[in-house]
DNA sequence: TGAAGTTGTCTATTATAATAGACAACTTCG
DNA sequence: CGAAGTTGTCTATTATAATAGACAACTTCA
């Protein structure tokens, strides 16, 4: 440290500046996917020599809370949530794990009914009537996934409004008298966002997804639901217990 | 920082050992007066050099913490407890100012019958039957004044029990019905601690006292009890509004 | 296409941080 | 007194912190 004018305080200026920022950006000042201000600015905020604030960023950078683009700025960089994939697997319960805060959205709820594949993912006949939620989960303000679920209209009369009332598939099965289920058979694919699904994610077209199919039991291993999310690649990484 | 082997943190070596030195201090684990450790022992405990314990010993100089005696060792300083002196004075107040916990200890309580000078003091005959009340108080576990008070014990019957369950003497005076009460005139000088009291306050003996003489007045002027305290001189530092 | 704005990289300089060793000055205690 | 242990001071070296300036490489947008 120069700081000629103040006597030390033992802590680095770039590490004050790099704290500044990081509050910021916990506190929402700075959200996911926003445009830092440029080096020369945040230099003259915090009053120190752009270098020191590269230092900074840099800090920021190698903990992956922001990316620096050349020519362009540097932004933040939502950080990638970590989804461990276990049988038993509660977004709410990973979301908390992390310290952030889990939300759910319910997009729509309709009456559809079974294609073949769907009936035998769900131990139904081919047409049989479903419940189709299309749902937004979030991590504090963060979108992370969208999902396509469908449940058995019969086994789950009104879902839908069940649904929109808990934002949660955890209570919803307990409202029906599931205390408890496990995941089945997982399958992940990627692929590039549509339309739609950019929208809902507040994410770029061209970005990659990361697509999950995957089936729901209930203990004694009856099919409960089957989904199809839709995750942002760049704000999630999925863990397999080794 | 040289730390070769780990990654540099932005605070520094010398500030980490001050930080802990401090919180030795402020949880008890050294105590005002107590020797700490040697230099050498220090930097042994913490891994670092010599020179980098010296630097946060500095550190804590400045603030008046600790004080280094050549040849002999380095103290802990008792934090002198800045002490307004105004009309309206209480010694939980201060002492919580300063984000230090404010007890009270009994010392005991016994009858005792006016002198001329008590008399005159309190507003009594000569020869009134009164209460007196030695006391000890405390800003966390440091002592910091011992104090005699003599009261009416027709005003105040059983006024030792009252304050050895309160622990107050504000709170003494409003198990009477005193809401407010007010410092009149206060008399400082100072003094070398005699064997009784050094052994109270935890003081060396030969160590300077403040005595202060004072009397307390309720708001329509009459007074309400008269004290004799003694307070480390090293321990606490008065301040007389300008 | 070109200007403006952004991040990346280079050289250079000064101050602070941390380490190392040696010895002086002092206190404590047997 | 004298040995042991303590803090104080000095020189020296290396690494990090911070500042300064210049220019390259790249993006954005009119």
């Amino acid at each position: 440290m120069s700081m000629q004018d103040t006597a030390s305080s033992g802590v680095a200026l770039w590490r004050l500046v790099a704290d500044g920022i990081e509050r910021g950006i916990a506190d929402g000042r700075f959200a996911a996917g926003d445009k830092l201000p440029g080096e020369m600015e945040i230099a003259e905020t915090y009053r120190v020599n752009r270098h020191t604030v590269r230092r900074a960023l840099a800090a920021l950078a190698e903990r992956g809370l922001v990316r620096a683009e050349r020519g362009s700025g540097t932004y933040v960089e939502a950080q990638k949530l970590a989804y461990p994939l276990r049988s038993r697997t509660r977004f709410s319960e990973i979301v908390g794990a992390g310290g952030r805060e889990p939300r759910g959205q319910l997009i729509e709820a309709t009456d559809d009914v079974a294609t073949r594949e769907l009936a035998r993912e769900l131990g139904l006949k081919a047409g049989a009537p479903l419940v189709r939620i299309e749902a937004i989960r979030l991590a504090d303000r963060t979108p992370i996934c969208v999902s396509t679920t469908w449940l058995s209209a019969e086994l789950f009369p009104g879902a839908g409004a069940v649904f929109a009332a808990t934002r949660s598939m955890t209570k919803l099965l307990e409202h029906y008298g599931v205390r408890d289920y496990r995941r089945g058979a997982t399958r992940i694919t990627a692929g590039i966002v549509d339309a739609t699904d950019a929208a809902r994610l507040d994410l770029a077209l061209g970005r990659p997804i990361l697509v999950v199919d995957a089936t729901d039991h209930d203990l004694d291993g009856k099919p409960l639901m089957t989904k199809h999310s839709r995750f942002a690649a760049e704000r999630v990484e999925f863990l397999v217990e080794s």
